[in-house]
DNA sequence: CGGGATCCACTACGATACTG
DNA sequence: CAGTATCGTAGTGGATCCCG
C-alpha cells in the first residue's frame, strides 16, 4: 500500500485521482486486508492468535501492522482486556460491515470471470509473439 | 502487487485464499490498474501517449508493465499498427467492461464513506494512547 | 498472549538515458 | 511514437529475539 502518513502528495490533490476509486483501493485493498476483513466477517469477533491461525502464512508482525491500519481507518475495532494472560479481541466495525455487499459483488465477479482470466493468460503465454517482442 | 508470473505459489492452492476476493484483488486492484482501466473506460480507445498524459506521474516503463499485465489477463486489448511512426492503441475488452458495475459500486461507497474514514483517522491520531503503546 | 524492536532481503518503482 | 535498458532507491515483507 501507500502509507498515507508518509505520502508526499495529499490524497485530495493527487492527479492520479482523476480515478475516484483509487482512494478506496488504498484503504480496503492493500495487501492482507481482504483476508483479514473476510475472516473477521465470517467468524465474528476473535483474538489475535485465531486470526493468525486462520489466515495462514501471515506473520504476526504484518498482521499487527494491517490490524493497526484497519483500526485507524475505523474498519476494525480493537478491544484490550487487561488480564493475565492479556487478551485482545478484534471485530468489524459498522463502517467495515458496510463493505459487505461490495465484497459479495466482488466474490460474484470472481466466480463468473476468474476462469476467463486464466484462459486469457494461457492464450497469451502460448502466443510466441508475446515473448519475443 | 504480486507479480503473477514470478509468484512461487499458484493461485489455486494458496492458503490465503480462504478469502474468495483475494484473487480478484491481485488482478484488478494492483497499483495503477484502476486509473488505467478508469481512463480507458471513460475516454475509450486511445494511444500510449494519451494514457501517459492522462494518468499523470506514471512513467512509461510502469505504464507498459501494467498494460502488459492487463493485456495478459484479458482485460485490455492492444492493437499494433505497423506504420511510420508506429501507432498502438489500447481499449477495454468485454471482460474488462464487465467490471464497470463493480467500479460504480466502489465509487458509490467512496462517496458515502470516505469522510468517515478520514474522521476515524483524525480521532485515532488525536488519541495519545495510540502513539505511546 | 500479543505484540514491539531489529536486521535483512526483495523488488517494484522512479529517473534517466537510448532505440526501431 | 512506443517503448526497452540500466541504475539506484525506498517501501514492504520475512525471520528472529525479546518484553509486559
Amino acid at each position: 500500500m501507500t502509507d498515507t502518513r508518509t505520502r508526499t502528495t495529499p490524497t485530495a490533490t493527487d492527479p492520479e485521482l482523476a480515478c475516484p476509486v483509487s482512494p478506496v483501493v488504498d484503504i480496503v485493498f492493500s495487501r492482507w486486508t481482504t483476508p483479514i476483513l473476510w475472516t473477521l466477517h465470517t467468524h465474528g469477533r476473535q483474538r489475535f492468535v485465531e486470526l493468525e491461525r486462520r489466515i495462514a502464512r501471515i506473520t504476526p508482525k504484518v498482521l499487527t501492522q494491517r490490524l493497526r491500519q484497519l483500526e485507524r481507518d475505523g474498519l476494525v475495532v480493537r478491544t484490550y482486556h487487561p488480564e493475565v494472560p492479556p487478551r485482545v479481541e478484534y471485530e468489524i466495525s459498522a463502517l467495515g460491515r458496510s463493505l459487505a455487499p461490495l465484497f459479495a459483488h466482488l466474490a460474484e465477479w470472481a466466480a463468473e470471470n476468474l476462469t476467463k482470466v486464466e484462459r486469457a493468460r494461457d492464450a497469451y503465454d502460448a502466443d510466441d509473439t508475446n515473448g519475443s517482442r
